[in-house]
Order: C-alpha cells, then structure tokens, then sequence
DNA sequence: TCGATATGGTTCAGAGGCCGAACGATTGGC
DNA sequence: GCCAATCGTTCGGCCTCTGAACCATATCGA
C-alpha cells in the first residue's frame, strides 16, 4: 500500500493520509452514488427515495417477510418501515397480508407492479453504473465488483 | 459481468437483481462505512462527526482556503461550513484569520491540535480498515482500493 | 378458562442534519 | 462616492429517522 503519492505526502512531512483508508473512501463514494440513484429516482416523480427501494430489494431477497424481520434486514427502526410500506402499497407495489396463523403479523409482498417498478429502478442503476465506472477497464470493474460482493458477504448483506 | 450468480437468477426467473449493481453495492457499503466512523468519532467523545472531519481533511488536502471555497470542495452548504468551523473552532482544532487583501473572506487554517486530531481519525481509519477488509487477501484489497481510487480521481473527489 | 405478560404494527412527538433566504460587512466597478 | 456583487453569519423550516406510547393479538401459567 506503499505507492507513489504516499511517498510523495511524506516527503511533505505528512502521513499518508485518511483519503487512502477504504472507510474513507467507501463513505465518499457511497454517498455520491445514493446521491445520484435518488436524483434518478426523483425522475420517475413517485415519491421514490432509496430506502423504498432497500425495502423492495429486501422483499425481493428473501421469502415473504413480517415487518419487524424486514426491518431487522434494513437496520431500521420497525416504525420506519410502516411510512415505507405504506407508501410503496399506495403505489401498489406491494401487498399487506395478515398472517392467518399469527394476526398480528403484516407478510408483505412485492405486487407484480411492484416488480416492474425494481425493474426500472435496477435499469437506472445500470445507467448509473456506466456513468461511474465507464473510464474504468472491464478488467478494472469486474475486480471492483468482486471486491465489493467480498466485503458485502463479509458484513452480512444482501 | 454474467457470473454464476446471475444465470442462478435467471434460471430462477429473475433478473440479475439490483444488488449486482454498482451503485447499489457503494450506496450500501458506504453507509456502513460511515456508520461505523461515527461510532469510531463518538468514542473520541468531542462530538465530531464525519463532516467534521471532511472539513478537516479539506483543509488539510489544498492551500489556506475561504469558507466558500470549502463549501463548494465539499459539495454543502457554506452555511453549513459556518456550524462545522465553529465547533472545530471551539476545539482547537481550526483557526480563523480573517484575510488582509479581503477582509471579508475568512481564511480557515489546520491548527497542530487539527493535526493530531486528524492523525487521530486516521488511526481509528486504519483500525476501521482492518475490520472490514480483514478477510480480503492482500491483492484484493489492493484491487479494491486501486478502481475505487480511479472512481474518486474520475469523479473529480480527493 | 382466565389473567398476566410478551410481541407485532401503528401513531406521534421530537431530535438531528441540512438547506435557502434573509441580513450586515466589505469590496470593486463606474 | 454610490451600486451591485460577494463573504460570512443567523435563522426558520424541511426532511429523515428514532423511541415512547398505544391497541390488537398471541402465549404462558395457574
């Protein structure tokens, strides 16, 4: 991890500094990009903000869920959960069903309307995609990619 | 980028999924990124927060710079800088010379107490570091960090 | 069977972060 | 020497998210 501009900021009398640590940089980064996807989803004039669609993509992930458990998923509170579904059902992107063997369960599911709307959400982010990482070489991004699946599975995510 | 992953989806009757995406990969993992730096900031127990430390790192990066100017490097409000400078202000941590050819500029300069604490951020960074990528081996992460270095150089960031 | 306790969902008030519109101080053009 | 532009600051408000109530339902124990 040694290279050329570390070498240089020492030469400076300086450390290699916070902006060659991975945390840094991943913070950085992540935030242009939900930046960027919550501009493109702004497009679609649906309300639509990220974590909408982490709820959708959790939905999509795993069986039908109760909401307490997709929230556990998210890392949110259960209340936030509530305005998201509200909302996405409003869209009819997805259904609220009781839980016959436990009332006080909502099983939530993606409608088939919800479906083609994480369709066009997962286009934006193709279209994204290439804006970002279009000066990079196939090479490049394959290895960014696995990366990043890495340290996702590494953390437990999706 | 049809990996196995992908055709497992597509043989499920699904599309390649969102997750697969790099946008929603970087969204993702910055948020625990900068999650887990807040943590790291709070246990300094200074009330920093990240954009304290982007400030910080913004000074450190270029020449003596106005509020504006880091504003802008930052991409947030410059009343926002006003509230971020005041706390670091109040640390010790930054200092504020009102500019000779300019008086109304404020020019923002890293104290050595700014130093030490910067070096201290980049410590928990490294810390941080080895947690997340702990299991990656040497030339991945040394893949990671180099495309995500091309992704900042190219978005124009430090 | 019935009461006590726990759990899922919802509502609501409020904390926290951030922006945009004002405003005073200062500058440069004419 | 006035007028417009610019810098920093203050302040009001929006938006997001959480935690504490609350009702409905379920489970456990006597």
């Amino acid at each position: 991890m040694s290279d050329a501009s570390d070498a240089h900021d020492a030469a400076a009398g300086r450390l290699p500094g916070l902006t060659s640590t991975l945390v840094f940089k991943l913070g950085t980064l992540g935030t242009v990009a939900t930046d960027r996807f919550t501009r493109a989803l702004d497009a679609f004039e649906l309300g639509l903000k990220p974590k909408h669609v982490g709820l959708m993509v959790a939905l999509d992930a795993g069986a039908a869920a109760s909401q307490q458990e997709l929230a556990a998923r998210m890392g949110v509170a259960p209340s936030l959960v509530v305005s998201l579904a509200d909302h996405l059902e409003q869209l009819g992107a997805v259904q609220r069903v009781r839980d016959p063997q436990d009332r006080r369960r909502q099983v939530l599911t993606l409608t088939d309307e919800g479906r083609r709307l994480l369709d066009r959400c997962e286009a934006a982010g193709h279209e994204l995609d290439a804006e970002l990482a279009g000066e990079l070489t196939g090479a490049q991004r394959r290895a960014l990619t696995e990366a990043l699946q890495h340290l996702a599975a590494h953390l437990g995510l999706p």
